[in-house]
DNA sequence: GATGAATGAGGCTTCATTCAT
DNA sequence: GATGAATGAAGCCTCATTCAT
């Protein structure tokens, strides 16, 4: 079962996000996804080792696409300000465009086990390199502080927003969240901008 | 079935603790919990509704407590950067001294479903509280610009705060937690003073 | 789940005997046993570990009550001759008495996979026991010669009388399988007795 | 489906010998037969009605071929005791020779539903007949007695010779088979001889 | 209040077989 | 003849919860 990415791949992907988002990740039977895939359930498993793989393929497909676009719209910013704003606004549009991912990323895929949570960590790396790619820049630049902690500030970038988010879907998505995106910038760079040494 | 505080409702509780830490919430069975407690299984319905209220009464139990001290420790506080320093501190302190709490928190707790994920919100505003009242009071002190997002903010803080204290226990704790509060301080503190309006 | 040897555990195990019998063990679901038996699926595994454990206590059980009876039986026969005949007519009563049994213990039980297989010989050895009884006293008064190969000779003993066992099954017990005694006897007593050093 | 016999047939058969005996029946997928054999899935349904006949078909195969080799050297003993002697000698040697068709057929192939075990008896009749014949022979030349229960006789020499095998290969092999044909030739010849009528 | 034996719903996964190419 | 992707039926077992004692 070499992770053969036909066309069906994607159908499944696709109904899994749409089912899980719906019913949630316990509620959402294999049967229910092949049916809305419009596959046999054991067609599935030509594709997927077993129902958790499902979410964390779903998730690498997701983020790497992300991660591709994301990288190249950031080579094209100037300033580091710049860069970070681009990141974030890119994160909100991405799940503000797409509510069913957003619920699935946000709220279902986090109701896994500790394994899966590890793995969904390895795929969460990718990203984390964009933010500290963009610390790293900054540091050098001399907009950052050589003495920024930058684990922590890359941790504490990651977490802000992602928290904002998931207060968003919590909320039902109610109000507009990319429009977050500039107050969300505004902390994170001058926090990360005037942190001084312990 | 008011909630009987009696002796068994904290034998219980302490059990959960230590027996989800070790086995994560999916494989701590109600059966291993009442062994642990030194109860019947059935003794655990007398003092909880069901298996996800012990989750909520422990998340209420342990963060009614935590709020309380903090509500003492802040008001001895003078400065805005204190306050907001001293609750990051006790925040990490108390997660270091009870590492089988810190994996139930930011591991275990998470993998409920929806709906009890409201009720641990539901629990959380308190512990949100403290944060909104250290932005006010640094929004009227004038520490923090009057066209501060609060709420974006109060998102960032706990987001930062959060994210740092699970990628410590995803990294097995083998890290020294409490010194990070310090830096963490510094940019929330620094994040939120300069935020420029939109 | 001790081996509680309650009214509900010998419920199961006739019902299962039953059930077997008449399905075939890859037919025979938990709940169709469970049904028969008057008990919910899973009090089943109250009682047993899982499906294989009621085939193996199933087998346990009757073995156990046989060759308890079976060396009650042999102790009251003078001769060697007598106790083999004695053996192999209760071996052949028992199961032209319950048909059922019969059916599970020559088709049935043998369809399992060879871990199984390992635990059924286990069961097995209390009856090679008294095969081997009858053959040591056998060589020591004389009656079989010391040259005799006691492992092959209760092999072949063992044999002899299974298969006819089986094949009277498999001929769907049409005919009388007691009446047979006396000649297995017969071949199997001179076959001990006439058999020649190498 | 004719049975062709053509190339593939046999490479099918060989690599079913060949999975069973290392993976046991119930964990012999048809692919992974396939896969061993070289060829697709699909093509084994080209030579085999479905997988059961695989097991039919593998036994008939290596069965006939020793019933054929069987009545050649059985015609040539002079004695009535040779021939039983070779029979013995004939069946323990293929075995031992080819350890892999040895677990086959006796551990792996009486896994099998009721409905093959009958077809299996069918294929079985062959070798049968061999002993009958013997048996035939004997009491006609006035070597066993007429009163012979022919029926049993044959059940228990074949019972005797198959359990001496089962054991053999139960014990993993480990001792050498072919010379218990001597003390199994004398144990059943003699049982033959001696038995009186009832 | 405390017990713990009994309940029974519910779903992931395997794998023999088919059939369009 | 040969392929192998797709099918879909079918069942063991777990475990939160109850209730008679």
């Amino acid at each position: 079962m070499a992770k053969k990415k036909g066309q069906k791949f994607n159908q499944i992907i696709d109904a899994a996000v749409s089912v899980i988002a719906e019913n949630g990740y316990h509620n959402s039977q294999v049967s229910k996804i092949a049916k809305k895939a419009g596959v046999a359930d054991g067609t599935i498993y030509l594709y997927f080792k077993n129902k958790e793989d499902i979410l964390v393929s779903l998730f690498e497909e997701k983020m790497g696409v992300f991660v591709q676009k994301s990288k190249e719209r950031l080579a094209e910013q100037e300033t580091i300000e710049d860069k970070l704003y681009t990141l974030i606004e890119m994160h909100l549009c991405q799940l503000e465009a797409d509510h069913d991912l957003a619920i699935v990323t946000q709220l279902e895929l986090r109701q896994s086990n500790i394994a899966l949570r590890n793995e969904i960590n390895e795929v969460l790396k990718a990203y984390y390199g964009l933010i500290d790619h963009i610390i790293d820049e900054g540091v050098e630049q001399g907009v950052f502080p050589h003495s920024l902690n930058k684990r922590v500030a890359r941790q504490m970038t990651f977490g802000a927003i992602d928290e904002v988010v998931t207060n968003w879907v919590m909320k039902d998505m109610r109000y507009d969240l990319v429009e977050l995106a500039h107050p969300l910038k505004e902390m994170i760079f001058h926090g990360l901008k005037q942190s001084k040494t312990g």
